[in-house]
DNA sequence: ATTACTGCAAAGCATTTGCAGACTG
DNA sequence: CAGTCTGCAAATGCTTTGCAGTAAT
């Protein structure tokens, strides 16, 4: 196993200066990331990596499957995380939007079905929203959290 | 209750002809309608309303937890359904793109938590993804089916 | 009458694409 | 060496915004 092989590095791609690179910021980051952050925090290293080639790598991490890629209800902007095998979601909070992991993930013990009628899933997104601890203080004062 | 009123008509909005349209079409539908959509289906109904418009009809009413707003994975246009308050969660099919109404949902019985840790959960968005059985048969051919 | 909403045009911005050169296996 | 990937530039297209006129309560 040499320096490039990842814990589980997509079959088929082939590494380069610009998948590792990702790639290692994906697997240190807890949180999604949007395409532009990738970018930002490659420049910072200074990592000479083009934003249309980050968009490019992710696509390919994507079509493997070891990327989750998703839309925040509230943003236009997708983010990507690791597909870690696990069970983790994350929560955005409608005030400020920021993403929390959710540790307590009522869904956890429940695998998803292998097929529903005549559709065969393969795995699902989830997005919790509501309210981070220091929005949800402010909003009390306003008006009453819509329900579910 | 005069023709206006509609199951639930978000508080605090004025009824105009554009979102009394959009609100009828999000009625009718049981699938997700991107804005696109919406706006053709207006224009094909000679009702004249403008595409900017029909965006932020459906924001006013996203903002009033009337309509969920979502964006498929694998796509970057935003769908909008109306919050129908049951529990209805859509598939997309990773093959032709096409969403699937799920019928049993496997999280249907399982209430979210109101918070978790400091963070106050709202809602939900689920989105199920995998193949439709059309593109499952023909994918069986080529590659298999990545895992969740 | 006051305030909120919409037609319309134009800008904004995340994402995609094309092509020639560079690099990986 | 063949095929894939990337630098770079430019386009694409979804979505937002500004403003003046119109409509709702």
């Amino acid at each position: 196993m040499n320096r490039h092989d990842t814990v589980q590095w997509p079959e088929g791609l082939k590494h380069t200066k610009s998948r590792d690179a990702v790639m290692a910021l994906l697997e240190k980051e807890t949180l999604p990331l949007t395409a532009l952050s990738l970018f930002e925090k490659l420049q910072q290293q200074n990592a000479s990596v083009w934003l249309s080639t980050v968009y490019r790598v992710l696509d390919s991490f994507v079509e493997k499957n070891a990327v989750q890629k998703s839309t925040p209800t509230d943003s236009t902007m997708a983010v990507y995380a690791l597909n870690r095998h696990t069970h983790m979601h994350y929560a955005v909070c409608v005030g400020c939007h920021s993403m929390v992991p959710i540790e307590n993930c009522p869904f956890e013990h429940i695998p998803a079905p292998l097929t529903d009628g005549d559709f065969h899933i393969v795995g699902h997104n989830l997005e919790l929203y509501g309210y981070c601890g220091k929005c949800f203080r402010k909003s009390e004062k306003k008006e009453p959290a819509p329900e579910s």
